[in-house]
DNA sequence: ATTATTATGTACAGATATGAACATAACAGC
DNA sequence: GCTGTTATGTTCATATCTGTACATAATAAT
């Protein structure tokens, strides 16, 4: 029923993703990913409505690449060794990365926010929905024996938090994997993360 | 010599900072910019050449009253406690900051990094300067004997650049200065920083 | 085949941006 | 008063961007 559409949605979205991260959210005008996208601004209204509701769009393929998705699988057994792992895979992504883009969903917390309603708001509950795994691993991890009865998970949680976000912008400007693992690693081995 | 200028270049300066600072770098156009100072265009352009020239401008007005600015006073005796209150400060200051601007420079590598030949590479030079600067207050530290003779300033140094460069971005998002602090104080008790 | 539905294309009207060219204004010094 | 110098104002030529409105094209269902 009705004309068909000329594109794939899916892949689309994957093309406007790769837009978004590569260029920020504010120089991806409508009429830059309408043309990237290979579609007149008009069928682009149609097609995705708002350019926050495309954004959003692209924020469910983007999580499932992103480094930080291995903390989503089911930990059964130790969880401290699959966060010292992610905290690894995000220096060596993001160094690895020729363009030095960071994280898509933070340069646009960067970009956006403060915005306590629309597309910030949303971001904001991202972040929070970050913490909360974070405090749930770690006090998953304090009743494992992995760290012990006198730690804060809630303390813990909000270091991992801020650890993430600084990586993900200082590996804009710090180009070096091994400089960023010494970061990151001097800091989750004070917090009893990581052992040696 | 000359017909006189209208307006006065240092507060012209300090405008442009607030300007640039509130709604950022991209978003502060030369229109703008020269609007908001109460010229024409032409004006801007002759008097401050590009947008990226003011910019730089702003810095040292910036640096003045940013919260680690207290790090450039030269210590005698002990310097943990001066860096403690740094990030004591910038939790403070993001927090009580209505507008949760964050930080000036961090928002701008934000936003045009990577860029990795003008005014990117002046930021970048920035973060460096302040690593370094970090390295420098760490190895006075061990001398002192406020550190162990086994810590590594270098290490060190480089967690606390990532500790600064997140709280500056997640103040932007977690407005709870006690939160804020929370992170920070964990991470810095980690790294043997702040003692209890 | 007609109809309803949806995608797409074109066009409008206005706002914003850039940078340069050129004229004009206001001063200092001779 | 004239001249050189610099700040400022005006205009031009373009380009981008937004949102909407309306026409057209291509399908499915009847």
């Amino acid at each position: 029923m009705g004309r068909p559409t000329k594109f794939d949605r899916e892949e689309a979205v994957e093309t406007a993703m790769e837009t978004i991260w590569t260029n920020g959210f504010e120089k991806s005008s409508v009429k830059n990913l309408a043309e990237t996208l290979g579609m007149t601004r008009s069928s682009f209204y149609n097609a995705f409505g708002t350019r926050e509701d495309l954004f959003l769009e692209t924020v469910p393929l983007y999580a499932k690449q992103s480094p930080d998705a291995i903390l989503n699988e089911a930990q059964s057994g130790p969880v401290l060794p699959a966060v010292v792992e992610m905290f690894r895979a995000i220096c060596r992504t993001r160094a690895a990365d020729p363009e030095a883009r960071g994280c898509m969903i933070i340069n646009t917390i960067c970009e956006i926010c403060p915005d306590t309603d629309g597309l910030g708001r949303d971001l904001q509950n991202m972040i929070e929905a970050s913490t909360t795994r974070f405090e749930d691993l770690m006090t998953h991890a304090r009743e494992n024996g992995e760290l012990p009865p006198d730690a804060d998970p809630h303390a813990i949680a909000l270091a991992l938090q801020n650890l993430m976000i600084g990586l993900n912008v200082y590996s804009k400007v710090q180009r070096s994997e091994s400089e960023l693992w010494l970061s990151a690693r001097t800091t989750l081995m004070g917090l009893g993360i990581v052992a040696e």
